[in-house]
DNA sequence: ACCTGAACACCGTTCAAGT
DNA sequence: ACCTGAACACCGTTCAAGT
């Protein structure tokens, strides 16, 4: 391919290399499926060679980790459950979202996961270490009807069975999660998207339904 | 690296070049871990040059796609969904449910996670790995696919976004499967086919809508 | 510390040339 | 049709060398 003329965008000014490379990620990953990151791309766009590129980030893994934060802010609202101005759909979402994922906290979901497969899953458990991963098992479904009562309480979602509501979340969330821990294609954000507002919707139409 | 000398499996004599490569690539998939399927790796092992293998399968995906179905059906039969004296509901979670757990094949869910994160997520996958990952969830998508298309084909299922649909149930069982490999408490069994009851109900309830 | 760019050991794919 | 193997255009990572 000949990429040589394809004038691609120059970074803004006076960002330092650091900067200037997390930048140029961000804003090929924006670009969507077709450019997918590569250590040379990056570090041309960024006007760095690839040297500095890995002095900053020493693994292509490291610069994802790095970049995707950067990126699902964007997209992604903070906002609480709790705040009406935006529908009710769209809310839920971005709460599940940040549920997969919390903003403050720099985990990494594939550490996150070893993690807690050598602790709960890889020997069998003791009593009193099966009851510490149902506790923390509960409270991810305590704070998921959590949201679903904000809902009921505004009308925007019919009432009932908030503990099988919260348990399909829960397992949707579940699989998008583990899903993060594995290799992901181009194609990942969108569709972890659509796969939640399908869990959403499916709750949401009940209403229309009634 | 040097493989110069690793000794390779001959592949079984009286064996068309392209059943070698299959053989070879199946064999290479079996071992697990350490060797994924370049061009070369295969070609080798298949005692067929890379010509040849680019000759029966023209790029690498085409190859996998070739492949893990052998590999798959060895383990996990496909043609439950076709029975049609059970409604198509019924039929649909017993279908996805097998997939999560097959029947004949005791295989442990916590084990195969484990193996699952050993090879594709504790450390930093090379791009072969990934592209391997990728394809065996691809090879799940298309099982839950053509399940949705025999519904479709009987009437029992709107037609449309397959794809989609696809990946939505393979995120939910991916959730089912992987809370699986973790403590469970008693009711683990009501609430899986419940939330498998939710999944399917959120398909289905579209021909209603119609 | 930060940065450069060549070098290394891989990829997957293409293709002229053989049988 | 089937097959060969070199060549092409990539990849991520390493590293001696500069500032």
């Amino acid at each position: 391919m000949d990429n040589t003329t394809t004038q691609a965008p120059e970074p803004p000014e006076g960002l330092s290399s650091r900067d200037r490379i997390l930048w140029a990620a961000a804003s090929m990953l924006g670009e969507g499926a077709a450019s997918s990151l590569s250590v040379r791309g990056v570090a041309a766009r960024a006007r760095v060679s690839t040297g500095s590129l890995r002095h900053h980030f020493p693994t292509q893994r490291d610069l994802m980790a790095a970049v995707l934060p950067l990126v699902y802010d964007l997209v992604l609202p903070v906002d609480s459950i709790k705040d009406s101005t935006i529908p009710a759909r769209e809310r839920l979402i971005a709460y599940l979202q940040n549920q997969i994922a919390p903003e403050g906290a720099d985990l990494d979901l594939r550490e996150a996961w070893l993690l807690a497969f050598d602790r709960y899953a890889r020997t069998v458990p003791t009593p009193a270490v099966r009851e510490e991963y149902l506790a923390i098992e509960r409270e991810m479904r305590r704070r998921i009807e959590f949201a679903l009562m904000v809902l009921e309480d505004e009308g925007a979602l019919a009432a009932g069975e908030t503990d099988g509501r919260a348990r399909y979340l829960a397992t949707v969330l579940n699989g998008l999660s583990v899903a993060r821990a594995f290799p992901v294609d181009e194609t990942f954000l969108q569709v972890e998207l659509d796969v939640l507002g399908r869990a959403v919707d499916s709750l949401l139409d009940t209403v229309v339904a009634t």
